[in-house]
DNA sequence: TCCGGTAGCTGTAATCATTACAAGTTTGCA
DNA sequence: TGCAAACTTGTAATGATTACAGCTACCGGA
């Protein structure tokens, strides 16, 4: 379930968005680094191909690819918001120790409550907190 | 599983966490208003009665209780920080269109990955996103 | 080919939640 | 009673995010 770099060109496409140079490299960017950046890390890293490139487009990108459901943010006990190209049925686990944040597979489709019979759901999330293996053995 | 007053007030000594009188008035707020407040709310509302209440210490305050374990923070999708009295077993669901946030059961404690053998779990959440019911019949 | 308009990009300034800090106040204990 | 530690308060700083205004690039029609 980790779409390609195409189809999600294809996807926006088909949703009228303009898929401009800066758009482009954002979105290539999220493909590529599959680890939950945010906004800093996107823009410094995009500024060493792109020197011209502002802050502010990457805020509205991502802005642009969260309402098409392309990309999905999150955050996580920070005042960082966090971005992934938006792969159902998989939870987030931020690790307190080294703060990085991992995707497990979870059956979220298949988890619901009766308490939300007449919610309409259209998003669900999950995600745990604790210490990751390779800081708990680091510790020993 | 909602803990009265004065379990949490017993919780607290044994955690030896001095209950001064604002901290007193800002864990009896959580307990006598479990609508998941942000800090301006809980400030604003308690400055009625303490009319030299600092925001700062409603934000001390938070943190500690939050890092003995008897408040949960949580921040979903918003830009400020909500805060409830610890329970368990609950997930939350945000309403986009009023933004009420609903606690729903969920047996979290049996909801566990196989990704996840090697970690240590010390915190779980799970919110949905979505409509409420109120909201949904009043669009119709 | 030129022109006009629109969408997108850029950079600065403003906003707003949160945190840092320093000084005053209260509390607990000898 | 007095001291030290813990709390509270208010202001200033921080830092992520948004607003905004001007500039640029592209696209369609004459």
């Amino acid at each position: 379930m980790t779409p390609s770099f195409a189809e999600l060109k294809q996807n926006l496409k088909a949703k009228n968005i303009n898929l401009s140079f800066q758009r482009l490299k954002v979105l290539e960017y999220l493909v590529n680094n599959r680890c939950h950046p945010s906004v800093e890390q996107i823009f410094s890293d995009l500024l060493k191909e792109l020197p011209t490139l502002s802050k502010t487009t990457v805020y509205n990108t991502l802005r642009i690819l969260t309402e098409t459901g392309l990309v999905r943010s999150m955050t996580i006990d920070d005042n960082e918001t966090r971005y992934d190209i938006n792969t159902k049925n998989h939870g987030h686990f931020k690790c307190n120790s080294c703060h990085t944040i991992y995707d497990f597979y979870v059956d979220i489709d298949n988890f619901c409550s009766d308490d939300l019979k007449n919610f309409k759901i259209e998003n669900k999330n999950v995600y745990f907190m604790g210490i990751c293996p390779r800081c708990l053995t680091n510790k020993e």
